[in-house]
DNA sequence: GTTCTTATTGAGATTGAATCTCAAATGAGA
DNA sequence: TCTCATTTGAGATTCAATCTCAATAAGAAC
């Protein structure tokens, strides 16, 4: 987390006049120093590893936030669980992910992006936003053998 | 429900070693007369109507297997419930979906699908599947404005 | 620094969609 | 018709997320 996140951070605190308590600093802290694509449940414990104590309620309060705010980008790849993802460089990006061992990597086409314009003006809609995810197998999943139990 | 939809409904069940039962031609049949993208809820609430008693636990069921054979498609659009659409016609197809009022409307876009082949090319993903959502406002709720309570 | 007010925290309860359990009922092959 | 594995229905259970509420703490005013 560099002093420029964190000044990001206090000031949408401030400005929302939502106080700055040291649970939500390190939250935040724990989302930006990760490149990850991980769960509430998973920061949390990321969190307690390092011995920082953070109440669960408090980590799914403060990801509300952080969403709400745009510091965070969230996903869901339909298992029933928001995935987080630090948002601090904003450049819009979508998924690729790995039907077998959940490997999430990211893509970006400008193509794609104007032809979804083109759609929603079509059908007189005003884009607001997009989930645009595409499900296969990674190349090292589909090198690898599926284990007989 | 066509009698060639009950076929191909009969035949999955045979080839799977499944048993025909009112309660499973009932819930397709459902499923099969609406165009609509509901949720198993309201299939159920839908067949109650009608005075059809199948429980929730055997919709749900119904469900799975519907969709594990591909005579159903379902959707996820971040709420933690699935829609159900009926697949006979099997074309591919994505959605718009307005996050005022809910409405679903489909779109067919080739020229995007042949971009995501590329992509997941590029990256070694061997494409099984995709969720591509547009969210926004429709014409309508573009036009209505925002009720204050 | 002290006081005061209000927001925040943490622990556990609650919600809701989906799944599981198990006894009773039923499909369908012999 | 008999038999047996499958299916059904009702309620219990699961799990991520949200809610509740008493105790705590941030931070503004002085």
């Amino acid at each position: 987390m560099t002093d420029s996140e964190l000044e990001k951070f206090k000031k949408v605190l401030k400005d929302e006049n939502l106080k700055l308590t040291p649970q939500r600093v390190e939250v935040f802290r724990e989302v930006c120093n990760s490149d990850e694509h991980r769960e509430a449940e998973e920061i949390y414990l990321a969190l307690r590893k390092r011995d920082i104590n953070v109440s669960r309620s408090t980590v799914y309060r403060t990801m509300d936030i952080l969403y709400k705010y745009d510091l965070v980008q969230r996903m869901d790849i339909g298992d029933g669980k928001w995935r987080y993802e630090h948002w601090l460089n904003c450049h819009q990006h979508d998924h690729l992910i790995c039907i077998r061992c959940g490997t999430i990597v990211e893509f970006i086409n400008t193509q794609i992006e104007g032809i979804q314009k083109d759609v929603a003006e079509k059908f007189n809609y005003q884009l607001v936003r997009h989930v645009h995810q595409l499900f296969g197998l990674c190349k090292q999943c589909q090198d690898t053998p599926v284990s007989v139990k």
